[in-house]
DNA sequence: ATTAAATTGGATACACATGTCCAATTTGCA
DNA sequence: TGCAAATTGGACATGTGTATCCAATTTAAT
């Protein structure tokens, strides 16, 4: 149901916003969400597309967060890469049809808006605000580099 | 999201529930629901491994539904051909894990949540009965055969 | 018994999601 | 200036979902 493209990028989006405002190289980024590198390469060039992540090229270079993660929600990655598409129209489409839905896809299209509005309501920020934290977590090396600013974003 | 095979699915189930108990031949239930013929022949072959149709063989053979349309739920026919599977382990699988989930994963299984929830609420017959149906719907031709009962099961 | 209508299951084909590789380019730094 | 680290984009490889075809089987009706 959900795709692998989506699970990745919301691992390495998540991760950019742990590590932000510092950027990471994609390879950085592959080890720590275990996502494969040369895929994770082509869906971070996709966030950075729609202006989620930015790429910053040459040596030193690699990926940061576009904004602040408490402006970036789940739902904006994924449709980054993967878009939910509700449905608008009768699949079928028969003659019979206005705008209207037939009442299977009407209940099609309500479960595709419980999920999007689900994923519109969460933002990165949100998922590494977790007050649940000190359950153990889909814990990246929560940083061991030099001098860091809590994630989150204090500045605002 | 909802993959092809989902819709499909739910397509002829919901169709046999409307033509219940009469047995349908997998030609006709394709031509109704404008699903690939061949196609379809695998999907109801699953639906009929599930116990939520009966396979009738031979001449004045086809298809029928194995049970009420008020027993039969979306969830278990989604799940007969392409199951929502939930997240219950991080797919990181990192050490550090005992079965709780990281925020993020949380999240995502919230969703996965929702969706199940909502497919299991609705049984075929109450996709039959919606009140909306003064509106144009996925209108198989509702019947034109010899004597019906009205769809939804009378008896009970 | 024969025929025709129908499902069954296997083999195959095709399309798209997933994943890899590499040459070209950009850029920080010695 | 030259080197090495990094992204970029295209080409390619693989895997899985989608779709087709067909021989075998079952069975109602003649």
């Amino acid at each position: 149901m959900l795709s692998q493209t989506m699970e990745y990028s919301l691992r390495a989006a998540v991760y950019l916003a742990s590590q932000a405002p510092r950027s990471q190289s994609t390879r950085q980024i592959a080890k720590a969400t275990k996502v494969p590198p040369a895929y994770l390469s082509k869906l971070l060039q996709a966030l950075s597309r729609a202006g989620i992540v930015q790429s910053i090229r040459g040596v030193k270079g690699g990926m940061v967060l576009a904004r602040d993660a408490d402006d970036i929600t789940i739902l904006e990655v994924v449709n980054a890469v993967d878009p939910i598409d509700r449905i608008t129209s009768c699949p079928l489409k028969l003659a019979a049809h206005g705008a209207r839905l037939c009442p299977l896809h009407h209940r099609l299209d309500s479960a595709l808006e419980l999920v999007e509005s689900a994923f519109r309501r969460t933002t990165l920020a949100e998922v590494l605000a977790e007050p649940t934290t000190s359950i153990p977590l889909c814990s990246f090396p929560v940083i061991a580099g030099p001098r860091r600013e809590r994630a989150g974003k204090p500045r605002g």
